[in-house]
DNA sequence: GTCGAAAAACAAACCCAGTCCAATTTTCTG
DNA sequence: CAGAAAATTGGACTGGGTTTGTTTTTCGAC
């Protein structure tokens, strides 16, 4: 079996897949995440509740399965040599503002993230997948600056990553032109590494 | 009735308060959070489950309720005049590792803390304390700096200080001499904040 | 002390997320 | 087509959390 070969079987999970992702958010976005439950999703995606679970583990991945799957540990560790960890981070976020997030289906983006950031749950289920990221970074720092320089540093580059998403997300959300928000993302994105590069007092 | 003359009512509530915290801690180090079950609790403390659930509204809560309690945004607003926020906030951070936290009973700090860090739910559940004191910081921040670099700088302070206690807190548990953990702790505020100030670069 | 009101504790039924398992159906391969 | 492997299913079960109506305890006034 040649991995891409994508036979019947793999073609309908990937849409049964989908499909239950799709209905789970649509009902998320009409009434509210805690408002509806796993037995309604699996009824109206049509799939057993056993199933809808053996495809989306916890209701939270539903919304969140594809969010923080980056790795930030390795755009540290496969950086070109002689440039700095920050320097390839921020380099990374650049070409994120400017090519992936800025293509993304308008519609569909803003419906989601209405949805996170109706929901407490769903807000803090976000929150803790990038504290799992910033172990890992940590870990990557740590050879350039030191285990307790990293330590800071990886925090604070998570965390303010995790701002300015915030930030062009709510303008989306508040109806903004998707092209001027890119451009916002962009400009957090200098002014945030900036930020952790020279501090408050030289950016 | 004179707030603070604590009639037998009070005093009984205060106690049966603590009595069940401790028996909840004591199962969590025993066994593990997650392998503790509510029903358990109530039956160790003596307590109906119902009147369990009124003291402490989650699991998460029996080990969590006084963690957060601090109020970064009013250390900000409340500083001297004259006074940088960071300066406010690199204060108060060093007063509190030379006195209070440094005062902590040792044994009951350390056992609650291998609980903490032992289970992902209560780490996460920690986690998101400190989300929301982010966002009141960064609004305390805003007048100063700006709202778009509030917002970051509040992200970078507060995930700094979660992971200079987080370091504190895991070289106790490894059983580093409470002393020099103090020290320690006092060495990685001003290095906090001195990234935070002055950046990778100038610290 | 006793009485009535307010607060606290209680038991029990209930909802929902998530797990487990054994039985069944669908797809793949030879 | 036969049989293995994978996917789906129903159903029972656990445990956190809520709700409701009832009983017990405390309190303040007399």
């Amino acid at each position: 079996m040649v991995s891409g070969m994508a036979g019947l079987r793999e073609r309908k999970k990937e849409q049964t897949r989908r499909r239950i992702a799709e209905v789970a958010l649509r009902l998320f976005a009409e009434r509210d995440f805690a408002a509806v439950t796993m037995t309604e999703i699996a009824d109206a995606a049509e799939v057993s509740r056993a199933t809808l679970f053996s495809y989306y583990p916890t209701k939270e991945s539903l919304v969140l399965a594809d969010v923080g799957a980056e790795d930030l540990a390795a755009v540290v560790t496969a950086r070109p040599a002689g440039s700095t960890p920050l320097a390839a981070l921020r380099g990374y976020y650049r070409d994120l503002a400017a090519g992936p997030i800025a293509e993304l289906d308008r519609e569909a983006t803003v419906t989601r993230l209405g949805v996170i950031f109706a929901s407490p749950a769903l807000s803090a289920a976000a929150n803790s997948l990038l504290y799992r990221q910033r172990e890992r970074l940590a870990a990557a720092l740590a050879e350039e600056y030191g285990e307790r320089v990293a330590a800071i540093v990886a925090a604070e580059v998570t965390a303010a990553v995790l701002t300015i998403q915030e930030r062009y997300f709510r303008r989306l959300v508040d109806g903004a032109d998707p092209v001027a928000a890119g451009r916002g993302l962009a400009d957090d994105v200098t002014l945030a590494f900036d930020l952790v590069e020279r501090g408050v007092a030289g950016a």
